[in-house]
DNA sequence: ATTATCTATAGATCTATAGATAATGC
DNA sequence: ATTATCTATAGATCTATAGATAATGC
């Protein structure tokens, strides 16, 4: 359904020098930067363009339309994000859990990122509408690795039997979603970090054998 | 800063007759459903105009721009919420905590008004943005007056003297705000009415007397 | 007589394309 | 020779206003 990332077989327009490359870099680096303060639809070619100091033509030989830019903004987000937590989602123990306690302070981290990750998700809310079933399908993916988690750690004798994994880590996302917002609308004042290690604190005493 | 919703001293156009004040109404349920779709951004004065069956120009009878139509639904949603959640807000004892359980399903109850919430609050999350001061005060203000609950709780005896009210409160907030955006991007899978209620009793354990 | 709504349109975007030009790599 | 970028522009919006017309209330 989404298209535009991967293009026929020779490589994609603005790989193929250095030049191309370096300036395809800064594209992505400024619409993070954009879709994070105004959002998709807020943002235009334009502005964009202007921002990284080309013009929207240039910049539309770069990524064929607006929504292949998303993607691909989208798809390098994802992949740092996911060397960043790599190893704290797929397995769990003890010291598992102490990281999660820290995913709080990874968001604080970097605002750009959280920012755009809040309002991207927003504005695709709709059912149907473009970006939509990526949302939602890590949100699942997502949710899916932490239930994973919990469960290893339950056989592994980690965690207590008595509990229920998908709730907890249903609970657990919400409250890292939730704290985003929070964050976002205090100027900082009530902090994801602390807040996040108070919840997982919490939580280890529910859960831990 | 934020001005247009009271205007002179007449009163505002399309109140003075029934058949004025009807549409208003129209228009002002028309823009909840299509900013709560597609954003404010995303919803044009035509398509809105189209949807309740009228010009945009008559449409600005009522309303003088744009803005000041979103801060009429706003305020409108406002008192909604205010009315609904009444009484639950401002004092605490342990039926209030029991009727925050509720909380949840409340917001599954009306789902436009959620998915408004949602994306009008990420759609303003830049600093100094038109509508910014306005969600940031209402967490404020929604924060301060959980903070005030739980201290008068704590007072009457009903809660434990060792809890960090600021941090319950942020924490039940986050919860509350993050399980939107997953109900909403889960196909309802994931019930916000069912993790809230978990989320509760465990905060009950912790900070009842 | 006043209030509500419409037609028509200005002027400012916005996305995207065509075709020309400049920069780079062989 | 190929890749990257620009100029110019089409065509589709978008918000908002001016001025005309229709509906309502006295």
């Amino acid at each position: 359904m989404i298209e535009g990332s991967r293009e026929g077989h020779p490589s994609a327009p603005g790989t193929r020098q250095p030049r191309g490359r370096k300036r395809r870099a800064e594209i992505l680096k400024g619409a993070r930067k954009l879709f994070a303060q105004r959002g998709f639809r807020g943002t235009s070619l334009a502005m964009l363009a202007e921002e990284i100091g080309i013009t929207d033509a240039g910049l539309l030989y770069h990524f064929p339309n607006k929504s292949a830019l998303l993607l691909a903004v989208l798809e390098e987000t994802d992949r740092e994000q996911e060397t960043r937590m790599a190893g704290d989602l797929d397995t769990a123990d003890a010291n598992y859990i102490a990281s999660w306690a820290e995913f709080g302070k990874v968001l604080e981290d970097d605002p750009v990122l959280t920012a755009l990750d809040v309002l991207m998700s927003a504005e695709h809310l709709e059912a149907g509408s473009e970006f939509n079933e990526y949302f939602k399908g890590r949100y699942e993916t997502f949710r899916k690795r932490l239930v994973r988690s919990f469960e290893a750690g339950r056989q592994a004798g980690v965690f207590r039997q008595d509990f229920d994994p998908l709730m907890e880590a249903a609970l657990m996302i919400a409250t890292l979603d939730g704290l985003r917002l929070q964050w976002l609308l205090s100027d900082g004042r009530i902090s994801m970090a602390e807040v996040m290690r108070y919840f997982i604190g919490h939580m280890q005493a529910r859960i831990l054998a």
